[in-house]
RNA sequence: GGAGGGGUUCCCGAGCGGUCAAAGGGAACAGACUGUAAAUCUGUCGCCACUGGCUUCGAAGGUUCGAAUCCUUCCCCCUCCA
């Protein structure tokens, strides 16, 4: 008879957080015997997390809930260097000025996750041990615990052996495994999760500790989620969908989730949210058009706890106003335009440029070429057509371009 | 440091003196079909004052009536040698 999994091991299984783990048994027996100290890190590499940070995110955030203490480590020393894992090329080298600002607007998107850990929980820079040491300590101490024989065969090179990999991003790894290392030392920490991109760093965390300290520290990575057509999740047109509600705005972040493919909402909702895993189960059973109730939960409850249950439920609103009919108009992302401009006739071109929802004026000309622009009821047929003022309604009058993209414009 | 190869539009990748805003593929966008889904089909896909003009092919110069294509210098990357 198998051993009863720990709840939280047991939920993040079931929830599809596990990819890789390197001592399942002994990390189940650890999180069921007592609080484990665990951490995670994210590199200050944006202004921003994205959605795809949402995993670990949410993974700290169950084993918060479970009662264990989280270290979030933001990677200000790292980042200086640049993770090479998975990567093609050697990426941009960013100032320690931007790594700081960074920095800065991360922390407040980690903390979110956080909250259920309270006092307990964590947040470091790494940049406080890291960028004190002294070459020639480090390589003696740590370094020599490294085989660059091994470190050549991980999966995590491959590609950099082909394109080429500095001695800068080569030591990446060994200052992820000092990390670990630390944050052992200092808190006990014994289980560092990532992204699966992230196994052979943190694999590198564990020997590394079990070398100095003969102990053994556990690795889990998640799985790195593509949506269902493989692309990675969180890319969309305007690029990447962001935490901050400044570079996507909460309707853009809602609509992204309620845009799911079919085949990933199941897998989202049991990734990205905290609905109870038999409710999702539910969902699972709806079939065809059905299932948007199931993508509209899926938009709900992450935009809630991105932004807020506020946000959400404008989400929700403004989402009904321009695809449902009904809703609250005034949600929906505005664009004003002086009366003034309007009232010499102003060029539909120039208003979709304007309002952004198109990159260019020649974009905005090609989108009514095709026929994909709508201004209220009427669709706008010719490059040189232009906007009336009496067009627009005191309360806002819908501009859409294509399906998706839409914006409400006042006189203001 | 030496020898060779290479840097092309969002990505991959052709082009190698005019017919090149630059093949092909991918991504993306629009339309049709639908369910604010997928697949499929069609179209589009540098910018603008759009039957014309302007700016792009690592950077700067040069040759030429004319350059992404030739020359010079510089920067960066790869391979081999040290």
């Amino acid at each position: 008879m198998p051993v009863p999994m720990s709840d939280i091991f047991h939920t993040l299984r079931e929830r599809g957080f596990v990819q890789q783990v390197s001592d399942e048994s002994g990390l189940d027996a650890l999180l069921r015997k007592a609080p484990v100290c665990y951490y995670c890190g994210f590199d200050p590499t944006a202004s921003s997390l994205h959605v795809g940070s949402l995993i670990p995110l949410m993974a700290l955030a169950h084993l918060a809930h479970a009662g264990h203490r989280p270290i979030a480590v933001l990677g200000g020393g790292t980042a200086m260097v640049g993770d090479p894992s998975g990567k093609t090329e050697l990426r941009q080298m960013l100032t320690v000025e931007t790594i700081k600002e960074n920095r800065d607007q991360i922390e407040p998107q980690v903390r979110r996750f956080l909250g259920a850990a309270g006092e307990h929980a964590l947040v470091l820079d790494n940049a406080e041990w890291l960028a004190p040491l002294k070459l020639l300590d480090f390589l003696r101490d740590i370094g020599r615990h490294f085989s660059v024989n091994r470190m050549l065969a991980a999966e995590a090179y491959r590609l950099r052996l082909e394109k080429g990999l500095s001695f800068i991003e080569f030591n990446y790894q060994l200052l992820q495994a000092y990390d670990y290392l630390v944050l052992f030392r200092r808190y006990g920490c014994m289980l560092q999760v990532g992204g699966d991109d992230q196994w052979g760093n943190i694999l590198a965390g564990t020997d590394l500790v079990r070398r100095v300290h003969q102990a053994e520290t556990y690795a889990l990575t998640f799985p790195l989620i593509t949506t269902a057509s493989g692309a990675k999740m969180g890319k969309t047109v305007a690029g990447v969908v962001w935490l901050s509600a400044q570079r996507t705005s909460p309707f853009d972040f809602y609509q992204y989730f309620v845009n799911v493919d079919d085949r990933d909402v199941i897998r989202f909702l049991k990734l990205l949210t905290f609905i109870p895993l038999d409710e999702i189960q539910r969902f699972a059973a709806l079939e065809g058009a059905e299932l948007s109730a199931a993508k509209q939960a899926l938009a709900a409850a992450v935009t809630e706890l991105v932004h807020g249950k506020e946000e959400a439920e404008k989400g929700q609103r403004a989402a009904r106003a321009a695809f449902g009919g009904g809703g609250d108009g005034d949600l929906v992302p505005t664009y004003s335009i002086a009366l003034a401009a309007v009232a010499d006739g102003l060029k539909i071109v120039d208003l979709l440029h304007a309002a952004g929802l198109a990159a260019s004026k020649s974009a905005a000309r090609r989108l009514i070429e095709q026929g994909g622009v709508r201004l209220g009821e009427r669709k706008v047929t010719s490059v040189d057509d232009v906007i009336r003022p009496d067009e627009i309604a005191a309360e806002g009058t819908l501009l859409h371009a294509g399906k998706k993209h839409l914006r409400r414009i006042v006189v203001g």
